[in-house]
DNA sequence: TATTGTTATACTCTATAACTATA
DNA sequence: TATAGTTATAGAGTATAACAATA
């Protein structure tokens, strides 16, 4: 056996996550950042509960991570109309713009990769990604609920603390 | 257009970091540092320089991973034995074994993967993935001789500070 | 002079825990 | 009492720059 699928999978995506890295460089955006940003693009003004779940992060986390937008004037908190606890993260007019941009290189990407695949071998390829896809999200459901009632991996040399 | 094949290798390469992630929750390990690991299981004992290559990270960054490392009994700094300003760092015993475990586990899920894939499509999605990796490898690495030469992308609302 | 790795410093992402304001 | 977000604190990954030891 030579290179198998899963490493194929994961050579594309660290150069996936390369490629992200390279459009940032230089400026004051990052991957977490633009994560929000798309969020914040795709469903409209959000909480920052919502985006830590979009995110699957803490909320603490959005909290740093809006700072930082903020501050770089890619979004504004402003207060939410009726739960005066909450505040909706919003895009700013140029973000907004930028983000335009960006989805239309995300679509332009698609395109691209998909032309490198031959025409007759698309559709299998499709349903290969989707069975894969499905798959991974089973095994990872499976993990969550091992892990929220037991928790832990064999695979460390840590001690057990369990005890 | 519903989902793109972009979004749908996006979708799989977020589950399996998630999957990575829950593996190594409780213990001492990060992506990082199996990261580490894999290239010394797979290498043999590296200088720093070495992982630095590896890892796409710089030399400093190696330092701080292999201080962690270290300091929980996965490797240990041996003297190189023709060059001494260099280091080779070596994996324990204890993390060999584990590291056959993972490489195991690594083996398991290659096989998991390919056998939700029909039969018949797979020789297709095998050629569609090597055709995606590809043209990807293409793709960042004209970005890199971009980005050495000018740098800069023009996504984002930072000031152009090149003035 | 060039290379290997380190110290010093700093920024970002992330988490948990304690707290404030509001529901 | 529960929820939204913050302050405080801490660990990890990463980078650049200056420096030591060795080639």
């Amino acid at each position: 056996m030579r290179i198998g699928l899963l490493d194929r999978i994961l050579e594309i995506s660290s150069l996936l996550q390369l490629d992200m890295k390279h459009a940032f460089t230089g400026t004051s955006l990052t991957e977490s950042r633009v994560h929000v940003l798309w969020v914040l693009h795709h469903s409209g003004p959000s909480t920052q509960q919502a985006l830590a779940e979009a995110l699957k992060v803490t909320p603490r986390t959005i909290s740093a991570l809006v700072d930082g937008l903020a501050a770089s004037g890619y979004v504004q908190r402003r207060t939410h109309p009726s739960d005066r606890r909450a505040v909706l993260v919003t895009l700013m007019e140029d973000a907004e713009r930028m983000m335009s941009k960006m989805a239309a290189d995300h679509a332009r990407l698609t395109t691209d990769l998909e032309s490198v695949i031959d025409e007759a071998d698309r559709p299998a390829f499709i349903r290969g990604v989707d069975a894969v896809a499905h798959r991974l999200r089973q095994l990872v459901h499976e993990e969550e609920v091992r892990y929220d009632t037991v928790g832990g991996s064999d695979l460390s040399l840590d001690e057990d603390s369990t005890a």
